[in-house]
DNA sequence: AAGTTCACCTGATGGC
DNA sequence: TGCCATCAGGTGAACT
């Protein structure tokens, strides 16, 4: 589920439950997610305040006083859920509860446990894979940043904008609906992109995250925000998921092409409008 | 070495 | 109703 909308969302959602919040104990149901959550979690996390939360990509990060940090990814079906008025009541899959001094309950549930939770030392953080390795982060990403990552790679545009070391937050939901608003052909090799193709690319991308943003995230099976309900983003899809449709503000001769096509690149659905993409 | 495929896991959906 | 195959928002290991 999660690509960099759904999970600053959920940041934005926990921020006022966590930040400068004490955590008073943590509760692990279950420690095999995509990594082992460490044992050692209890210890490292409990009575410590939480500083700051920050973002970068799909990853969440809790800076703790003691200069630990956690390091939480939500995978592909990962929700987090504040239980603060409301009376928690145990879901199936419920992983792991944070439980704060004034006893706000912040539940990271995730079916299909390809999610992250575990610390590390603050420092070693931006030094240590994944986030050495990682690419700027979406938001503030600069298109001269993005003309050089993508130089270096032959492969098509469409999965060099997942590698994460390229650009961090795009999934293949924001990736499929910019690349379309761009006029640009998944298809293309990441090389061949002008410096102008490019500021079109970035200046979409972020534009479709902000309103993604806006919109609480794309809730098709999984996401919610962390008070439950749904996020409205996909309401204003305009070519992922919708095969054989016309794409938006059709002006294509929809007999003729079929409308959206599907494809698969490296193993991975994409929608596109070969119309409109060249 | 870069690019692609596979494995991880649960649940929803569709065909028979 | 059941059974099986396929698919899903991601990532890193194991291939080629």
């Amino acid at each position: 589920m999660p690509e960099l909308p759904e999970v600053e969302t959920i940041k934005r959602g926990v921020e006022p439950f966590l930040d400068k919040k004490i955590i008073k104990d943590i509760q692990v149901n279950r420690y095999d997610l995509r990594f082992k959550i460490p044992q050692s979690i209890r210890q490292d996390v409990q009575g410590q305040t939480i500083n700051k939360l920050n973002r970068h990509g799909k990853y969440l990060l809790l800076d703790l006083s003691n200069s630990k940090t956690i390091i939480w990814h939500m995978g592909m079906s990962g929700t987090v859920k504040i239980f603060s008025d409301e009376k928690y009541e145990p879901r199936k899959h419920d992983h792991v509860i944070i439980t704060t001094n004034d006893n706000a309950m912040v539940v990271y549930n995730d079916p299909r446990r390809f999610g992250m939770f575990y610390t590390k030392e603050s420092h070693d953080v931006s030094i240590t894979p994944p986030f050495s390795k990682m690419g700027p982060d979406a938001i503030s990403c600069t298109p001269q940043e993005l003309f050089n990552n993508l130089q270096t790679k032959k492969s098509p545009i469409k999965t060099a904008l997942l590698d994460q070391s390229v650009i961090a937050g795009l999934g293949n939901i924001y990736v499929c609906e910019a690349l379309f608003k761009s006029g640009i052909s998944p298809l293309c090799p990441s090389n061949a992109l002008t410096q102008d193709q490019i500021d079109i690319l970035l200046r979409h991308s972020q534009e479709i995250l902000a309103v993604a943003i806006k919109n609480g995230g794309s809730t098709l099976k999984d996401h919610r925000l962390t008070d439950g309900s749904m996020g409205y983003m996909q309401n204003f899809f305009s070519v992922y998921g919708r095969k054989g449709l016309p794409c938006n503000d059709c002006t294509c001769d929809h007999d003729k092409t079929g409308g959206i096509a599907q494809i698969k690149q490296s193993g991975r659905s994409t929608f596109y409008c070969p119309q409109k993409q060249k």
